[in-house]
Parts: structure tokens; C-alpha cells; sequence
DNA sequence: TTAATATATGAGCATTTGTTCATATATGTG
DNA sequence: CACATATATGAACAAATGCTCATATATTAA
């Protein structure tokens, strides 16, 4: 097979494709997200279930909200987060199946 | 909700999930995957269709290798490359699918 | 055996990543 | 207003990552 025969891959999207994976890469996003495929939950409350520091999660929130897979919405001085994406959640969802049945 | 209404996660399958996202979230290796869904390679051709030096492809494919995300077979001094897990080309397929049509 | 070719691998290095610590910002309360 | 609470954020730092360069190993041919 020659180059010119192949399907290529365009440099956005593999782009795009690896900041998706990048993002499902850590343990502490994958609990995160994968807490948060569950149910709506605030920041402390992330922390506190995952055993880590507010400032830990929350850097890793912010990141998760520049790559637009979490949302949130503002109730007083709490901020409950949730998924964004139901695609990505899905390809988490997939991979832990996976991973589970083997 | 409360922690022992979650339902968490196995650490292994975390660790487990989080290498094979690893290993889809390097732009090289996506595209060594990629060429390799489509037809057996052997290493300088990925290189040559990459772009790449041998070395850095070598370095990559013994990663690959490592996780059994890939298998060869060795035809006089040519080692021929090949997908040896059909399910990360498919969690791979799917993510890139999405990328594409957005 | 010597040389050539294909690939693998170790060391070194620059960049990226994930955390902690200290502090800033935002909201609510008295 | 002052203060408490919830969260965000910048700086710093250690660890992980991906490459290059030099060299090792494996196979084949002369």
C-alpha cells in the first residue's frame, strides 16, 4: 500500500482525538468523570469520595471544563458539576466494560 | 448519594483503563494504530509514512508491544507489525468518528 | 567470517503533567 | 461592613513522557 492509497488522518482531528484520550488518561479524571456519569455532585463532595484535596480536583475540574466534557451550575456558594459530553462517557464507559470482563 | 451508594471502581480496572487511554492519547501511536487497523507495516514504512525516525517508531511499537496492543511477525531481517486488540481500534474508530463529524 | 540491512534499546534531555501550598475570588450571613 | 464558606488559580516542583543520538542485536549475503 502506498501512501496515497491510505485513509490519512487529519492533523485537527487526531488533534482533538488525543486531548479527548489525554483527558480520559489520568485515574483522577476517569473517577472523576466517571462519578459524575452517576450523578450531579458538588466540588467538595468529588474530593472528599475520591479522598483528594479541593484544589487537586478543582484544577482538574478546570481542565475538564476548558475540553467542555463537565458543566456546572451555581446554587449559593456551591458549584455542582456534571457531564458534558455523553460521547466521551460512553467511549469511559466502553473501556472499563472492557476492562472488567477479561 | 453517598459513597457506599456508588458504585466505584476496581484500582486495577482504573489502572487498567487509564494505559490503554495512554496508549490512544499519543498522536504517534494513534497513527501507528491507525495505519496498522488498515494493513500489516513493517517499521521503516511507518516511519517513511509518518515521518518519523526509526528510532522514535522502534521506541513506540515496544510500548505498543508491552501492552499487547500489537503483535509482528518476522519475515527474514523485516518485522511485520500488526492490531493485536480489535477493541482499542474500535474505542479508536469511534473517537475519531466523533472528531470527524463535529 | 565480514559486511550490510532492519530493528531494538539505553542514556540523556526538554517538555508536559499532576500535585501541593498559598492565596485570590465569589457568595452568603450577621 | 467583617467574617465564614466554597471554589478557583498561580507558582513551584517532582515524576512521567517522547524524542534524538549512539550503539547493540538479529538476520542475510558474499
Amino acid at each position: 500500500m502506498n501512501a496515497e492509497d491510505h485513509s490519512f488522518l487529519d492533523e485537527r482531528v487526531i488533534e482533538e482525538v488525543s486531548r479527548i484520550f489525554k483527558a480520559l488518561a489520568d485515574p483522577t479524571r476517569m473517577k472523576i468523570l466517571y462519578l459524575l456519569s452517576q450523578e450531579e455532585c458538588h466540588v467538595s463532595h468529588i474530593a472528599e469520595m475520591l479522598g483528594m484535596s479541593q484544589s487537586a480536583v478543582s484544577h482538574q475540574l478546570a481542565l475538564l471544563r476548558t475540553l467542555r466534557l463537565v458543566k456546572y451550575r451555581r446554587e449559593g456558594k456551591t458549584l455542582f458539576y456534571s457531564c458534558d459530553d455523553e460521547h466521551v462517557i460512553s467511549l469511559l464507559r466502553q473501556a472499563i466494560d472492557h476492562a472488567q470482563h477479561q
